[in-house]
DNA sequence: TCATGTGAAAGCCTTCACAGCG
DNA sequence: CGCTGTGAAGGCTTTCACATGA
């Protein structure tokens, strides 16, 4: 994990491997560049720039080989077992859990939690739900490394130190503030307001 | 709204515009750019990069005026009333609607839909729940121009259709899928999986 | 001096153009 | 030919460097 791939190209990545382990049921051992563009609405050279950048070869005749594709992208992409908590088990904490377990997915979700004392103890699609107090302890037991953090603003403060604290290496935010990190730690904003700016902004264009 | 911005200022200007709705509070008439980039993670000359697209300028001694960078930001983001419908009222889309409705938000949503007819003719957070059949007309009539789409990935083939025949021109998709959609939509795609395969790549460098 | 305003450089990503091979 | 493989060009974004003004 020491060559750095570019920004772009591990995003899609991701994508390859979600279709590829769908067109395995295809039982079609081989793909074109040009099939997989098509299916991901982009251009085939750019697939195969990120496919060069893996390091795997195509057959000029078959296309790639779609269970060492598989093998190679997971590879690069972050241990296939990477632990993840979910801190707020809201609605939508609650709703991107369910998300998550309903999908083919390489990362474990590991232990949910939460402020409210009526939510603590349960268990919420498999998942245990424990109190913020105990978040260092199980972060630390279970090596997570990311934390999904959907929270009301108002908590992030008192939240969002118990989480550094605990190790966290990776956030994927779905509140609405920008959460000050230290150096390396990383942090994804997934707050659907920016995005429907942005939409609303170029459909009158 | 024909002067296009470059695509990466427009996601900042809807970040400067909620953080400036809460820096109002205040009753600090005046920002800088240093300030506004602190409190955003982002540096300061991006910032005056940003504005100086739009046109405005700063004062030396106290900054940028906050209601005026306000109004200018808003005139160039989307109509301010830009109308939005909800398709799929599940528990992503429920919870959605609430993070939406919780928030000072630019944008209306005016209508969800749902093909779960225990769901149709029901209100969730002020907001009526119809069932898919009637999308098109409800868009029409409510010139609605954006779609969040939160439906699982196998009615996405039947929906999706539906929602471009009705004259939606922007969709935040939530699902899995690409979404195949003539030029001149404009898809937005959020779903949770490739940022956090994102974020397990890099926690590991 | 300290903040804005701004052209130019640097860096990153996509697209082009074409070589090479079955 | 049609596909992969790949350097180079082109476009977009960020950052630098510095002019300017209170």
């Amino acid at each position: 994990m020491e060559a750095k791939l570019p920004r772009h190209t591990v995003m899609r990545l991701s994508l390859y491997r979600r279709l590829l382990l769908k067109y395995r049921y295809l039982d079609e051992p081989y793909i074109f560049s040009h099939d997989l563009a098509r299916m991901l609405g982009i251009k085939a050279v750019k697939v195969r720039h990120d496919l060069m950048q893996l390091g795997v070869s195509g057959d000029r005749r078959k296309g790639y080989h779609v269970n060492s594709l598989l093998g190679r992208i997971s590879d690069k992409l972050g241990r296939q077992g990477e632990a993840v908590v979910l801190v707020g088990m809201g609605m939508l904490g609650h709703s991107l859990l369910r998300h998550m377990q309903g999908s083919e997915n390489p990362l474990r979700i590991v232990a949910a939690f939460d402020i409210d004392p009526g939510k603590v103890g349960k268990t919420f699609d498999g998942i245990p739900c424990h109190g913020i107090a105990s978040l260092t302890d199980i972060v630390a037991q279970q090596q997570a490394g990311i934390a999904i953090l959907a929270i009301p603003p108002d908590d992030v403060a008192g939240v969002l130190p118990l989480i550094l604290d605990s190790g966290i290496r990776g956030i994927l935010n779905y509140t609405s503030l920008h959460l000050d990190v230290p150096e390396g730690v990383i942090v994804r904003n997934a707050d659907p307001m920016a995005s429907l700016d942005e939409i609303a902004y170029y459909i009158d264009a």
